[in-house]
DNA sequence: ATATTTTAATTAAACGTTTGTTTTAATTAA
DNA sequence: TTAATTAAAACAAACGTTTAATTAAAATAT
């Protein structure tokens, strides 16, 4: 789907506001006010505040799917050193999109049929298709273990960045960490959470002692 | 604080209601209707919808606190020991009060500094502090490694439950467990998670080989 | 114990706002 | 001149809350 200007500046006024206050709680004057356009747009260009939604939604989710496909089929590389860098790519991409993360999680809590209850579930089958084939690589080659829960694995790996991203504000506190910038809050919460998440699915993926 | 019956009907349909649909999404006639009581009775014995919010909040939160001086005090209990009691205590109480932790999970989200944000930030905060003792113990016993993030730690514990709880949906259809009953899918969510973090928490704490 | 008074609980209707959306009019660009 | 784009006003519906009237319960007096 291509997009003008104006509309790609009326949905990231919206994802920020549909971040902050949820769906619900977000009004079309809001986001008007927000995008500096008149009110009367949105249902100009999208047909309504919903549309709007699931058409800033689908556009992120675009942008939000990891990249993994070369990656996983790459043979040079060591099966641990591609779950690495997994690891990287998703911290990445969760710092760098957490307004439509925080949505996503909101969203998730819904156990709805629509339109963004199938995006998700295509986002979440996909990577969990392609991190098994990763597994599976490492298993075969017989550098990793042999009984791994991936979907398990997985709530781990998503669950931890998630948390520290949805309660940041309270990490920080609890670190003594306010004099940092947005910036540099981001950077350190990247390299911690890479070493920490490598440690341990090191310890539960690796055959070697 | 005390709360007679009637009050106690019209909370616990506003947490029903406030996790599947969120605060704003959320409105004071659905409560009425899901509890069974004229509309007025909510300003009547709770003053607002925000003030019924907050004391159903505040009395679930009574509930959800975990129970861990006594256990953390123990001398005869090894430190790994309470770790795993640790776990399966968070554990119960996720499962057990989910709808509530899907309305921590939204406030969360929230940087505020309201009523809500302060209990949330006291509960994290008491629960920190009962942890790093108990890591210390383990530490000064030699049993436990040195180099220890308590906070990250905590993040991987909470992350993985929450996002378990809160993508459950996700997680029964990919793993086939459609069969099951919510009861049956919550016991075996509560056995899985319990050795995946014990194993995880064992490789990260214990100084042992 | 019964009758009376007082307090509390419950109801339906109404209030003024805010909501998402549409319409109408004005302006700009082709 | 025609079509595209913007702004402002208007719309009904839904919102949280309050009101005033009624019923139920409790407390007091006889």
């Amino acid at each position: 789907m291509e997009y003008s200007d104006k509309q790609i500046q009326i949905m990231e006024a919206a994802e920020k506001l549909f971040a902050d206050k949820g769906f619900t709680g977000t009004s079309v004057r809001d986001i008007a006010e927000s995008a500096d356009i008149n009110l009367a747009m949105i249902s100009y260009y999208f047909g309504s505040k919903e549309k709007l939604f699931e058409a800033m939604f689908a556009h992120r989710s675009e942008s939000f799917k990891l990249q993994l496909e070369t990656m996983v089929q790459n043979k040079e590389m060591e099966p641990m050193e591609k779950m690495y860098q997994l690891i990287d790519q998703y911290i990445l991409k969760l710092t760098n999109q957490q307004c439509f993360h925080r949505i996503m999680v909101r969203e998730q809590m819904i156990n709805g049929h629509g339109f963004i209850a199938s995006q998700i579930h295509a986002l979440k089958t996909r990577n969990q298709e392609l991190i098994k084939q990763l597994i599976k690589e490492g298993q075969d080659k017989g550098v990793f273990k042999k009984d791994i829960d991936v979907p398990l694995m997985m709530m781990t790996m998503v669950g931890t960045v998630s948390q520290l991203v949805t309660t940041r504000h309270f990490y920080r506190e609890i670190n003594g960490l306010q004099s940092l910038s947005e910036e540099e809050f981001d950077q350190h919460i990247k390299t911690k959470l890479s070493g920490h998440l490598k440690k341990i699915f090191k310890a539960i993926l690796s055959n070697e002692e």
